[in-house]
DNA sequence: CATATACCCATTGACGCCCATATAATCCCA
DNA sequence: TGGGATTATATGGGCGTCAATGGGTATATG
């Protein structure tokens, strides 16, 4: 499986450091298996991550743009500066800069929820919420969701 | 990684020494990691720096502009007369050139922004202040800053 | 000779690496 | 197929190393 898929509820030791689902980091490309990166989710409290092999699309991307435009300097800025690395230890473990956990309201402990390409990282109680939340959200419309999952090749 | 990501903020000495972010250094080729270059950004009051290899990728780019334009003329000015050299001591820190801290408006503390392939050092608050002016602008049209994200190839 | 800058050494706190344990999952053989 | 044994995962903690910072002194350069 390459893919980022089911939750975990990980707690956070005294020294920062939190295990990544052992299912999280088989999605890692062997090669760099040992290095994340992390940055504010844009339309949620939560962190997103994922391996360093999507951040070099996006920085490929990036200068397609036109290098002189203020866009240039919007994108990367937004997106650089706000990603961080972070290195994950031969257990696994990871630590989740300060200024993420306090973006998330995470504290002692955390909620990792697969989202295919991605991951993304909650404040346990919340990203439950927000599970429910996604999922009234769809029954709304439960014609597209039965579409959604009936649907064939 | 071989990409300048994530935000620092360093302080400068009394010897007008500042260090560059451990995470930078390892971004320079290892043969030249002890020298740097920096030139006034022209979009904005901050310094711009990466390694000396980067230099022909900024050639490369002035030279796609319209040779006979005037913007030809101004890129090609303001930046390659007004790059500077910097030495990187064995400590990791070196020194910002009189000039350039007073472009930037910088005193005794600089922040130092990712930018993919090069960084940007600012005047703390401006340069925090500025990343929420960008995001500001790109959330404007959320759909694009998404895209640049989640987009796969 | 004077000022600036490079080199060397020191300090402190954070982080990485290593080893350890408990619980859970898997295996393997009788 | 059952049950003990092996392996993996999440978690805890010691300790050495590195990064950021401070400062003394040699050296260069005008």
């Amino acid at each position: 499986m390459d893919l980022f898929v089911s939750k975990y509820f990980n707690k956070i030791d005294k020294k920062g450091r939190i295990s990544l689902p052992s299912s999280f980091r088989n999605v890692l490309p062997k090669a760099n298996r040992n290095e994340i990166i992390l940055y504010k989710s844009i339309k949620s409290p939560s962190i997103e991550g994922c391996g360093v092999g999507r951040l070099k699309e996006i920085a490929k991307r990036i200068n397609n743009l036109d290098f002189f435009s203020e866009d240039y300097d919007d994108f990367s800025t937004s997106i650089f500066s706000e990603i961080v690395t972070t290195n994950v230890d031969k257990e696994g473990r990871f630590l989740i800069p300060e200024a993420l956990k306090l973006y998330a309201g995470i504290k002692t402990e955390a909620a990792f929820f697969g989202q295919g390409h991605f991951f993304q990282i909650w404040e346990p109680k919340q990203g439950l919420k927000n599970t429910e939340d996604s999922r009234k959200r769809l029954l709304k419309e439960k014609k597209s969701l039965r579409m959604m999952l009936t649907q064939q090749k």
